[in-house]
DNA sequence: TGATTAATGTATCAAAATGATATATGGAGA
DNA sequence: TCTCCATATATCATTTTGATACATTAATCA
């Protein structure tokens, strides 16, 4: 049942179609999750401990047999399956964002409106770059979408490129009233 | 400088424009914050215990002189202001997002179509639920905004707007896709 | 009036996550 | 050979979460 523990779920769902150390664990979650997830290292080695004591995974420690380095690589098992799925099927999730730069903008009133200006235009920046990852990932993905598994990856693709879109409209906006060029009134 | 605390920021940022007690900030973060942040009794409560230490905030026990109950109101002093202005000019923010949904999404494929399609419909009624009280918030801005801090907040509500509309876009995207009604596929 | 429920208010706790750091090996290039 | 970087596991202090405990005041309503 894994009581609260997210990173419990993230690991049963890489795991359900790789073997995986805890270290590439981390990259999958900076890679192609980090849009949507993230998470440290401080909270993926207890959890794959914690899941192999529960029998949710098991490791299969690569000997350091004749070349490489020895690591442990980790495989998921029936009962991990089994929970996976049942977490998947649960009706609540829950979204927690944290913007930093928004509450920065919600206490802009101490600072002059340079102050501003900068925190939008240093996300505006970090958005355009993530945004041209995404859309190159969109590009390659539309050639392989055959594939079932390789949906669920464009989904959360597209997810990102429609709020990221969202995000500079709303940077360019922003920047425009701070800046005093548009004067925010209602229509009516 | 308060090392890594979040929390505190929010507190100095809260307090700066009112007096509040500890019950008032959580308030304040489950209304007018909780499109872009979180946070709850756990770390306001140490927070203001520390913040008081470094005398970046101060307490006046509101006596039960005569009516109403003992209770303890939080007031910024100039140290806690000067430090909330320096943490506004700072370049870096950091905005963390973790979207359940979307890691739900990732690992559709052990699952049943039905099983997304679900996970998708959930958060759709939430947004669309969330884009009600926000525009009712725009439209009530909109007659007021000659002060100038209504317009820090109008740019967090237009933020939400903006996102919101992009998240119900791909939501009903998403689930044409995983109805099998649409077919992905690149138009080259 | 009395009784019950809801809102206010402060506080703590176990569990989880963060961000940083420690430690060590293997490979690549200069 | 030396240096640097990617790989790999692990831990730590600090923060945050989500829940709960406890007590008082206000509101509802029978």
């Amino acid at each position: 049942m894994a009581s609260d523990n997210k990173m419990n779920l993230v690991i049963l769902g890489l795991l359900d179609h790789e073997d995986l150390t805890g270290y590439d664990i981390k990259k999958r979650i900076d890679g192609s999750l980090r849009y949507f997830w993230k998470g440290s290292f401080g909270s993926i080695y207890p959890a794959l401990s914690s899941l192999e004591e529960s029998g949710l995974i098991r490791n299969v420690k690569s000997k350091s047999s004749e070349s490489g380095r020895e690591k442990i690589v980790y495989k998921i098992t029936a009962a991990g399956r089994k929970n996976l799925l049942a977490w998947l099927s649960e009706s609540k999730s829950s979204n927690s964002l944290k913007y930093e730069t928004l509450l920065k903008l919600y206490f802009g009133g101490v600072a002059d409106n340079e102050v501003s200006i900068a925190t939008v235009t240093e996300f505006e920046k970090e958005v355009e770059s993530d945004l041209a990852v995404l859309r190159t990932y969109k590009d390659n993905l539309s050639t392989v979408l055959d594939e079932r598994d390789h949906v669920f990856f464009y989904l959360t693709v597209t997810f990102g490129i429609e709020t990221y879109e969202a995000y500079l409209r709303w940077c360019a906006d922003a920047k425009k009233i701070l800046s005093g060029k548009k004067i925010v009134r209602n229509k009516r």
